[in-house]
DNA sequence: TAAAGTTTGTACTGTTTGGTACGGTATTGA
DNA sequence: TCAATACCGTACCAAACAGTACAAACTTTA
C-alpha cells in the first residue's frame, strides 16, 4: 500500500464547502484551488473529468455519510423511536442548526439538477423511504407514513432556507421540534 | 406619459426565469441577453448597476407579488380561514406544484445571500409574520402560531426541493395537504 | 541507489466573463 | 419640424474562466 502525499479523500470536504457556498455553476476552479491548496495539476490528476468529476465525488461522499449515519439506522428496526430521535439529532449537528447548506438540496434548485439527476433523486428517495419505514414501525399506516416522511424531509430542507434567510437558527430548532411532535402523534 | 418601445417591467419576468434557473452567480449576461432578446446596451440602460441591479429589480418584483397576493390577504382579517386556503392555492399555482424554484429561497442558499440579505430576510419575515397573524385569528396561541407559521413556510420551500429532486410533484401536493391539516387542527 | 510511478507547480491555451463606449434609430413634447 | 430624450446594437476591454501540457519533485519498489 503506497504512501501518498495527498489523497483524493482529503480534499473532498474542502471541495464540498466550495460547492455549498457557490453552487455548482458558481464554483470556479480558482476558488477550488484556493480552498484545497492544490494546484490545477493535482486537481486534474485526481479528478480527470474536471468540475463535474469533483461534484460527483462530493455527492457520493455526502450520500455515503447519510447512508451510514441516517438512512441505515432508520431502517435497522431495533428501536424505531431511538432511530427517529437519532435522525433529528444528526440533522441538527450536520446542518449546523440550519446554517449549513444541504449540498444536494442546493443542487436540486439549480439547472445542474439535470446533470446530477440520478444522485439527487437517489438521496432524497432513500431519505423519504427509510423515514417512512421507520414511521410504519412506529405504528403509522403506510399512506400516513409516506406523507409524513415527505413532509418531514421537506421541512428540514426548508428550515435551512428559512434559517439562512433570517439568520436565526431558532427557526430550524422550532421546525425540528414540531417535526418530532407530528412524527410521534397518533393519527386521528 | 411617454410611450416607450420596451419597458423595464417587460423584461423582469424573463430576467427572473434566468436567475431561477442558474442562481445569481451562475446567471451570465449572455444568457440574459438571449432570454430577454435585449442587447447589453438596452440592459445597461434599464439597469445601470448591471447584474446586481437586475437581481434587485427581480427580488422587488417577487416581493410585490407576494405582498399583494399572499401576505396582505393573510392579515386582512375578514375571513382567516379563506385567507389561509387562498395562500395554499396561490402557492400551488405560483410554484407550479413545486416545479418552479422560489427565487428568494434559491438566493438564500447561495453565497449571494449576503448581498441581498435585507430583501431575502424581509420576504421570509413578512411571510412568517403574516401567516402567524392569520393563525392567531384562527384561535392558535401566539407561540403555537409562530412555530406553526415557520413550519409551514419551511415545508413549502422544502417541498419545492423535494419535488424538483424526485421529479414528482405529488410530493408538493402531499406536503401542502398536510400543512392545511396541521394549520387547522386544534392544539392539544 | 536506480528505475518506475505518483504527485505537484507553472505556464499556456482559446473562450467567456461582466462591464463600457458610442453611434445610430425611434419617439417624444414643443 | 426640430431638438431632446429614450431606446438599442455593435465593437471593444481587461480579467477570469475551464482545461491542457509538461517538466520538476517527490515516493516507492527493487
Amino acid at each position: 500500500m503506497p504512501k501518498v502525499i495527498a489523497e483524493k479523500a482529503d480534499v473532498i470536504p474542502q471541495l464540498a464547502e466550495v460547492f455549498r457556498k457557490h453552487g455548482y455553476e458558481g464554483a470556479s476552479l480558482s476558488q477550488i484551488t484556493k480552498a484545497t491548496g492544490l494546484g490545477k495539476g493535482s486537481l486534474y490528476h485526481f479528478f480527470p473529468g474536471g468540475k463535474e468529476d469533483m461534484a460527483q465525488a462530493v455527492l457520493k461522499h455526502v450520500d455515503d455519510w447519510f447512508q451510514t449515519h441516517v438512512f441505515t439506522p432508520l431502517t435497522s428496526g431495533e428501536n424505531p423511536r431511538d432511530a427517529l430521535d437519532h435522525m433529528f439529532t444528526q440533522c441538527v449537528t450536520y446542518f449546523n442548526s440550519g446554517q449549513r447548506v444541504c449540498l444536494v438540496g442546493a443542487f436540486a434548485l439549480e439547472e445542474t439538477r439535470d446533470r446530477f439527476a440520478a444522485e439527487i433523486q437517489n438521496y432524497f428517495s432513500e431519505w423519504v423511504r427509510s423515514l417512512q419505514a421507520c414511521l410504519q414501525l412506529l405504528g403509522q399506516s403506510e399512506p400516513d407514513a409516506k406523507t409524513l416522511a415527505s413532509h418531514i424531509v421537506a421541512s428540514i430542507q426548508g428550515a435551512i432556507i428559512l434559517t439562512r434567510s433570517t439568520d436565526d437558527s431558532s427557526h430550524f430548532h422550532e421546525v425540528v421540534k414540531n417535526c418530532r411532535a407530528i412524527a410521534t402523534q397518533t393519527p386521528p
